[in-house]
DNA sequence: AGCACGCCGACT
DNA sequence: GTCGGCGTGCTC
């Protein structure tokens, strides 16, 4: 029998599978799906076992050496889901197949993650009455344990000689390395009639694919939502994947779970070992657990009988991977849904245009979430900062501090968040807070240091720099950028005496920070938590009633067309985290800019009105999801070289596909990385399906020449 | 990804 | 004369 084997090369040039013939002793254990040892060329590599057949007509075949796996680890779906990845991102084979599974069972010569194992002791020789008494006593526990474990240190040297004897043997044992012990906790939440309502519509889908997107205020209940939904389906004898946007990040939504779930659950979070994240994988390979959890990648925890699929929070980029391959979670969320006949739920308070354009086109049902469970959202304040500025409140405005004061004398607790610049490569006003953006895109144009110029990475309009603001002529236009560190410091001179926490990448580097913070934060051990985007998610603190934004505008300056919809959703979000509780919440959102749509609907609550005004720019603009974006980066050491092989792809682009706007080639925002230049080109389209030819055969034509083609379909950046 | 093959320029 | 630069092509 002939195997075709995938080697682990990630490279397009062996992008397809190499025949081996399976030696007799190996016909047995060599299946579709299981990794091989083969020699390729003068090395020996891995390589996964793709199909069976008869014979090959190629001559003179290479035997498979080694078979490295007793059990598949690419069963048909995983197959499948990865072909589905390779076909629509372009990435290799290997590359897709590889992103499904973790590192210990990755095809990588060399590589070994240790397996952890137990070893216990058992009794063979039950006539054998032992010679000392830490014999005896040894035998006569064994006599009524059947097994002990071995890490009893005072019987180290009884059971040393006994199994020199054969009167004991070892065993050894793979173990899991997380185990703990949760106890379940009966829920008595009692659901409101949009709970029940979206609970039945998914459970009357249970045996067919239907994606659903479960449109749900902040404070809506969602979290119990989703649990409802899969008690149902871990009822009918069926399995969960629930993806959230950062296991640390969503502390409460695990913890809610693992009160209900106790150890059903794997959490595949990204600081897991190698060694545990292998464990959670065969776990769920064994049906051990009955819910996976975790974020992006936990879309590939490989079920075998998967009855649900939830993704919470689904507007987050952080569903799209932007390295090799760049798939989106939710398609592949899709993919599964309908491979395996199931319903595919998509949770947000903010969907994205492109999940909400859906839903009004009748792709996905939409079911709503309309109220909070306390039926009180937040009064929400806009001030501007500039007549603040003239008056001496350079970063907390008068309004906010008063606010603050009178929280804290409450005893009520507050959340500051500072909405960084997205890129210091913007060009802003210091005094009147104005960016300056492109003409015919309407995206802040980046600064190039270089030749003191400004340009729109999108359609390489170029502009001087100017000297004063266009809007208000103030000299002072230089980049500027207020810390957390620094907002803390302001915050602690401001209120001596109340205890500040700051949460931003320096106070959360070590594993478990996240939690810790938010744990002290809860106990109220401190009146205020300062910090960035990353307190904005799904935290529920019933004590916390005002919550201030820092430079509210700040991220409509991103040079990305999607800012207004990253702005309105954050704001949203973090509004969301006020009065929670019974006490009514306040929210004060400072900035220059606060006339702009996304921050006037987000004043209001108004995801709707937010979504027909900012479809409106994307129909002008020609933006998702009224067109597909693809982009494709040329890297390569010769930049005219580079561009001229841009322009040929421009032009073949436009020769082969009809309907297909193609702008560029543009040197990309950052030209020149470690002596590479970067080229882009942008295409806006109707119709997938002929430009993802176009773009499979330019990807096959890029083999080893000296320019570097990346394509990255419907970017999130 | 490696590795060999092959065709040019610069050197003991 | 030959050493070595890397551009090109192949691996069942």
């Amino acid at each position: 029998m002939v195997a075709q084997v995938l080697v682990e090369i990630k490279a397009k040039a062996v992008d397809r599978v190499f025949d081996y013939l399976i030696p007799l002793d190996y016909e047995e254990k060599v299946q579709v799906g299981i990794r091989v040892l083969v020699p390729f060329g003068k090395q020996n590599l891995e390589g996964f076992v793709m199909a069976i057949k008869p014979d090959s007509s190629i001559q003179n075949l290479k035997e498979i050496k080694e078979v490295i796996d007793d059990e598949v680890i690419l069963n048909d779906e995983l197959l499948k889901v990865g072909e589905y990845i390779s076909k629509k991102t372009l990435a290799t084979q290997m590359a897709s197949l590889e992103a499904m599974l973790p590192k210990a069972l990755k095809a990588h010569h060399g590589v070994k993650v240790n397996k952890k194992y137990d070893t216990y002791v058992s009794l063979i020789d039950f006539d054998y009455e032992g010679k000392n008494d830490k014999q005896k006593e040894l035998i006569t526990k064994l006599k009524e344990k059947d097994y002990l474990k071995t890490d009893l240190k005072e019987y180290n040297s009884a059971i040393q000689t006994l199994i020199k004897k054969e009167v004991i043997e070892l065993k050894k044992e793979e173990v899991y390395r997380l185990q703990d012990d949760v106890d379940k906790e009966i829920s008595n939440i009692k659901l409101n009639q949009d709970q029940k309502t979206a609970i039945q519509k998914v459970k009357e889908s249970s045996n067919t694919f239907k994606p659903f997107l479960l449109y749900g205020v902040t404070g809506s209940g969602k979290t119990e939502v989703y649990m409802h939904m899969i008690s149902n389906v871990i009822d009918n004898g069926k399995e969960a994947i629930v993806l959230v946007p950062e296991i640390s990040l969503t502390p409460q939504l695990v913890g809610n779970f693992k009160k209900r779930f106790g150890n059903d659950i794997a959490i595949l979070h990204s600081r897991l070992s190698d060694g545990e994240r292998y464990d959670e994988w065969r776990k769920i390979v064994r049906s051990e657990v009955k819910i996976a959890i975790g974020a992006r990648s936990a879309i590939f925890a490989p079920f075998k009988n998967l009855g649900i699929i939830i993704v919470d929070e689904e507007h987050t980029t952080t569903y799209k991977q932007d390295s090799n391959p760049r798939y989106h979670a939710i398609d592949i969320a899709l993919f599964r849904g309908k491979l395996n006949n199931i319903p595919v739920v998509l949770g947000s308070a903010t969907p994205s245009l492109e999940s909400y354009t859906r839903a009004q086109m009748g792709i996905y049902e939409l079911l709503r979430l309309p109220k909070r469970i306390n039926n009180n959202l937040p009064d929400v304040k806009l001030i501007d900062m500039a007549p603040e500025i003239k008056k001496g409140y350079r970063i907390l405005s008068k309004e906010l501090i008063e606010a603050l004061n009178n929280t804290l004398e409450h005893n009520e607790q507050a959340i500051i968040l500072l909405n960084r610049r997205g890129y210091s490569t913007t060009v802003t006003c210091h005094e009147c807070g104005h960016c300056i953006t492109c003409p015919n895109c309407d995206i802040p144009l980046t600064y190039h240091k270089k030749n003191n110029i400004m340009k729109c990475h999108y359609c390489d309009y170029t502009t001087f720099k100017p000297l004063t603001c266009p809007e208000c002529h103030s000299k002072d236009i230089s980049q500027f950028g207020l810390g957390t560190e620094k907002l803390e410091e302001e915050i602690n001179k401001l209120f001596p005496t109340f205890k500040t926490i700051r949460m931003d990448i320096d106070t959360t580097s070590t594993k478990g920070s996240h939690a810790k913070i938010f744990e002290a934060f809860k106990k109220h051990e401190y009146d205020i938590l300062v910090g960035t985007q990353m307190i904005s998610k799904g935290l529920d603190f019933e004590n916390v009633t005002l919550v201030g934004v820092i430079n509210g505008d700040a991220s409509l300056n991103i040079p990305d067309f999607r800012s207004a919809e990253r702005t309105f959703s954050l704001l949203n979000q973090v509004a969301g985290r006020a009065g929670r509780g019974d006490k009514k919440g306040y929210v004060i959102i400072q900035g220059f800019n606060l006339n702009h749509y996304s921050i006037l609907k987000a004043k209001v609550h108004d995801y709707e009105g937010f979504y027909n005004e900012e479809m409106k720019v994307r129909k002008a603009l020609k933006y998702p999801p009224y067109y597909n974006l693809s982009m494709l980066t040329l890297v390569g050491k010769d930049y005219d070289y580079a561009l001229e092989e841009g322009k040929k792809i421009c032009d073949y682009i436009k020769s082969h596909v009809k309907n297909v706007i193609v702008l560029g080639p543009t040197s990309s925002f950052m030209p020149k990385i470690n002596n590479n230049y970067y080229i882009q080109i942008t295409l806006k389209y109707k119709k997938s399906n002929e430009l993802l030819n176009a773009l499979s055969f330019l990807n096959q034509k890029y083999v080893s020449t000296k320019v570097k083609l990346e394509i990255d379909i419907n970017p999130l950046k």
